[in-house]
DNA sequence: CTTATCATGTAATCCGTTACATGATTGC
DNA sequence: GCAATCATGTAACGGATTACATGATAAG
């Protein structure tokens, strides 16, 4: 439900449009909360309905400028103190490193890297935003500095974590080749050094 | 279209009904791809016509066992290797960081103090299972291990990341009440006594 | 024989994505 | 006049969540 609370917290900020609402959410908060067009108008007349927000102002072009009214506030407030978030939920990158090992370790080492890669992007990009907007001292942008500041850090752990994964990858793989090489000493039948691409592991 | 990949990828490791395959999302994969029964159950349909899983045995109950096939596995290794992760999305913990201003300071320090908290329990249960679980050393547990060190890495800079923030908001409403005594006493007296704990990293 | 577990499914509803549709006003 | 921008909406589709429904079998 927290599109709802997206909305209700840009309109606390100042009055706006939904064509003013969509710049703020693609400026902003892409990616926190990603909304498209549909939702935000469509999530709009939801809420002016159950009395959170209300039309303050007609504009040109049929605008309609959306103000939060105490309700929406109300509501606001609640889900800022009472409700507990989620954290994120879902995670592709990550769930793909469940299944690296159908891959060889090479492939696998250059996912890993190229995900370390992608959150060095990422952090130069927040880097960007830090150098370029004005902090000034104002409250609101406290938080905007500490919402950046996340991303700053997270995109750091990952790019670490993800360049140590791929060094985990290479000794796993030294200790299974010096696993096979005591094998092979041991037994009478050798295989060959090198795993082709369809090697099961069904012999648990 | 993730949750058919998370389902071949487990039904990658060994044949599984709909059953087992609850039980592993909530054991493995709650944290990166959670999923309903209805949903899995759906899906194993969906991807039984499409020919990616078939039935491999019946058992009693009406069990239907599971078993990738070979386009399964094609798909499951293009998904890996070529389609580019789009990482994580929404976080309703950090969009409520971003409307902390219509709080008092309080409760803006109390909410990040609760995150801080969250991401420390989130650690301690990561450690716990690392210390529980065998790793042996085969190759599927080498990425378990590298997906629980993701948990491990994450938490942490979460944890600090949370109380520098709770800190940060200490320091503004200190700078807040300076320019308020300043305009009080309606002078100019630049004074350096502030800044007790904030450190900061990104040097500009 | 009764309960817990195993086992599969459907229906309703909501949220999110993509695409389409339409029109008013401003600036050149 | 024409293009860019401002501005709001609808329709179709698929994924996710919750609740409901049903029954078989193993264990005590």
């Amino acid at each position: 439900m927290s599109l709802r609370h997206a909305v209700l917290g840009l309109l606390s900020e100042s009055p706006a449009s939904g064509y003013d609402l969509m710049k703020l959410f693609n400026a902003s908060l892409t990616s926190v909360w990603p909304a498209t067009q549909s939702q935000v108008y469509g999530e709009l007349n939801k809420l002016t309905t159950a009395g959170l927000v209300e039309v303050a102002a007609h504009g040109p072009r049929g605008r309609k400028e959306y103000a939060i009214t105490d309700d929406g506030l109300a509501e606001l407030r609640h889900w800022l103190t009472e409700v507990a978030p989620t954290g994120p939920q879902r995670h592709d990158g990550l769930l793909r490193v469940f299944f690296l090992g159908i891959l060889t370790p090479l492939e696998a080492q250059s996912y890993l890297l190229t995900q370390a890669e992608t959150a060095a992007r990422a952090h130069t990009a927040y880097e960007q935003i830090d150098r370029t907007a004005e902090w000034d001292d104002e409250m609101i942008s406290v938080y905007g500095r500490i919402a950046l500041e996340y991303g700053l850090r997270m995109s750091t752990t990952m790019e670490e974590w993800a360049r140590w994964a791929a060094d985990e990858v290479t000794s796993a793989k030294a200790r299974k080749a010096g696993e096979l090489a005591r094998a092979q000493r041991g037994r009478e039948r050798p295989e060959q050094d090198e795993q082709p691409a369809g090697e099961r592991h069904s012999g648990d």
